[in-house]
Formats: C-alpha cells, structure tokens, sequence
DNA sequence: TCTGGGGTCCTAGGACCC
DNA sequence: TCTGGGGTCCTAGGACCC
C-alpha cells in the first residue's frame, strides 16, 4: 500500500490532500475527534515519537518514516502531524486484504500493508503464451479491486519470485505496477543499491560497502567464498543467490503467531530506585495489556521476557520459561519480576517491555489430569 | 536529530538426556 | 574418570522487517 496510514488518514481528512503529512508521536485520542480539533505542524514539537509514514509531498523534504520527529521538524516546519489510528489502519488493511483474496485467493500476510500474492493460477486460467503480458492485466484487476475497496492506491511487483517481486514493487511508486520479466535480473535489478535486497540492512549493507560492494551487480558478481568469509556460510551463501534474483520460498497463506509483546518509552528516562513506583505501575500494566492479547487472541505462552533499554539505547532482554502456559497477567508479572532482578538497574531506563513466547493454544490439548495415567516404556534394552 | 512498537529468524553456549 | 555423538530446551543478543 502506497503511504498507508497516511493514505488512511487523507480519507478521513480530504481538505488535507496535497499537503506534507506526517503520521507519527502519540496515538489518536477522543479529542482528536472533535470537529474543531486543529492539526498541528512539526514546528513546535518536542517529544521521543518517530515517523511512521508520511506522504509523498513531505518526503520530497526528505524526511522518511523511522526519522526522529524533532529532526523531521528541522527538515519540514510546516508538515502536519497527525496521530497514529491504528485500529483504524488494521481496519482498512483487512478491507484491501478481502479484496485482493476475492481476486486472488492465494495470500501471504506481510505486516498491515503489504502482501505476497501468488497468481501462477490465475496466469495459467489466463491462456496464451504472454504470460507477462496475462499477469499484469491481473495486476491491474487487484490495484482496480483495492482502490474501489478502499479509496487506496497501491503499488504491484510481479516476477518469477518473492524476493524480485519485493523489488519490483518499489520501482514505481506511488500506484504503480513493475512487470519483471524473466531475463530482466541483470538489467533492471543489478543496478540497483544492494539494501534494495530484503533482508540486507544497515549492518550488512555497511559491511558490503567496506568491500567495495555497492550495488545488487557487485553483489552478484562478488566471489561467493569472500561473501561467505565476512558473513558466514548461511547468509553469504544466501546473499549471492539473491543477487542473481534466485528465490525459492513459496507464499505461505496462514501461519501462528510465535510471540506477543508490549512496550513502551518514556517519555523520560526514569530510574529503577527514584521512580520505582511509576515504573512498577507501567510494568504491572504492560503485562495486563499481554494478557488481554492473549485472551482475545486465544493463546497462552510458556516463555515470559523483559526488555529493557537503557538511556544510552543499550537493550538487555531476560525471559524466564515457567512449567504450564498462561494468560494470566499475575503469573506473567511474577515471572517478569523474576528477570527483573537480574538486569542491572543502575542506569536511567528509557523503555521497558514484555513479551510472551513459546505459544499455544489453551484447551486444544489440555495438559495430563490426575487419573490420566502416564506410562513410561523403559527401552533401555536399546541403549548401547 | 538522540533513534516507536510489533514482530520473525538466526546464532551460540550451556544444561541435560540417551 | 574420560571419551564421543546425537538430540532438545533454555537463555541472550542481534539483525532485520513492516
């Protein structure tokens, strides 16, 4: 989806169309509903939020989403901020979704906006040796379907594979659609940066360039035992593969959640001994919201985690896995005060978080009762 | 310009088991 | 007491993505 949550926001706010609109700080509250609510600009903010999306017009000034807003104030004074909405962005992401599946049926979830969508079918129903030409009227057919769906642009890749369609995707934004063709990958894929790649980046792309590998071309051509040297056989390996647009992963159309977490950042940093009770309090609320995840979702974890991050940005993770699932918020505050204790606490703390792993669904496999007789065959005969 | 919140996957060491 | 090889689970950190 073309700038999404701000996209979302413009159908709310139309008279906003056409101005730098930045989505970012705080979430939407009741007072933001009121008719006379006014819209500030960046000028005058002060605070720790970042940019989650904005609009086109703004990032000709060159803010981006993931930039502080304090900077992006510097950048752009007269760009509206607007609140985070995010039930009502996951809404409209379930709209554009329904309607591609009504198109094509064979969806990968990718996050609130995006989507891999597998239209080998389709093509083949199509008839006629064009196969391009056939998946890019499709192509059409889906942008047409979301855009009356949900007054939404969006941009579409179509290639071979996940990994050039990913690409593709973003060579011709907004509303766009990019065909890549078989036989393309060199003309079309290898000059572009080698972060272009998903799943090189900042890390990885900064230790290509200290090898003088720049781009998707140099990638590809770089000696693959170099690349598995400076980034081990696995992901050196994979590197080279996807610079040649090699990609055999399929779209996976349904998958369980492995984790739930919540966390936040202060709006100051605060100190495990000064501000013990504000934090216990923040603490104690963000286990309930996990807890409320995991009811609504229908889950229940094993492997309870703290996050914390200090105020130079340091991160300590502890997790403590208890002996049954849970959903309940004391037994995940226990088991969070548990790793509490073992993280230092002399520095300030600017976020904290909790997270539950090892999930699984209660009830669908209930745990050995009393009366259910537990055998244990000994096969030590086998032993050697 | 001091950098959100929600996730996934990978690596690596150690405990523990057979 | 030492050796070897296979496996799983737990924990911590980090890169990356939307």
């Amino acid at each position: 989806m073309d700038a999404f949550y701000a996209s979302v926001e413009l159908l709310r706010y139309p008279h906003l169309r056409g101005r730098q609109l930045v989505i970012g700080g705080r979430r939407r509250n009741a007072a933001d509903q009121a008719a006379d609510a006014q819209v500030p600009s960046l000028r005058n903010y002060a605070g720790r939020g970042v940019i989650t999306t904005c609009t086109y017009e703004a990032r000709a000034l060159g803010v981006h989403s993931g930039m502080g807003l304090m900077k992006a104030a510097a950048l752009a004074p007269d760009a509206l901020l607007l609140p985070a909405d995010f039930d009502e962005y996951r809404r409209y992401s379930r709209l554009f979704k329904e309607a591609v599946r009504a198109v094509a049926p064979l969806v990968e979830d990718r996050g609130i906006d995006e989507i891999y969508i597998d239209l080998t079918q389709l093509v083949s129903a199509e008839g006629g040796d064009d196969v391009w030409g056939a998946a890019r009227k499709i192509a059409a057919r889906l942008q047409r379907a979301v855009r009356e769906a949900t007054g939404l642009s969006c941009s579409l890749g179509v290639s071979r594979n996940k990994l050039l369609s990913k690409i593709a995707s973003e060579l011709d934004k907004p509303a766009g659609i990019t065909v890549l063709a078989d036989g393309e990958v060199t003309t079309r894929i290898w000059p572009l940066a080698a972060k272009k790649i998903n799943g090189i980046g900042p890390k990885a792309n900064a230790k290509l360039a200290d090898l003088d590998i720049h781009t998707i071309g140099d990638l590809a051509r770089a000696d693959p035992l170099l690349l598995v040297q400076h980034f081990g056989a696995s992901y050196g390996g994979w590197m080279h593969e996807a610079a040649h647009g090699r990609d055999e992963r399929t779209v996976v159309t349904y998958s369980e959640p492995k984790s739930i977490s919540r966390e936040t950042t202060f709006e100051r940093d605060l100190h495990a001994v000064r501000d013990k009770a504000e934090l216990s309090r923040i603490f104690t609320d963000l286990c309930q919201r996990v807890a409320g995840d995991l009811v609504r979702k229908g889950y229940a974890g094993k492997t309870i985690g703290l996050k914390i991050r200090y105020d130079d940005f340091t991160t300590v993770t502890r997790d403590r896995t208890i002996d049954a699932p849970t959903q309940d918020a004391a037994l995940i505050r226990r088991a969070g005060g548990e790793c509490l204790k073992r993280v230092p606490l002399e520095r300030r703390i600017r976020l904290l978080g909790v997270r539950i792993g090892a999930l699984s669904k209660p009830g669908a496999m209930a745990p050995a009762q009393s009366g259910q007789a537990l055998v244990q065959y000994d096969l030590s005969l086998f032993d050697d």
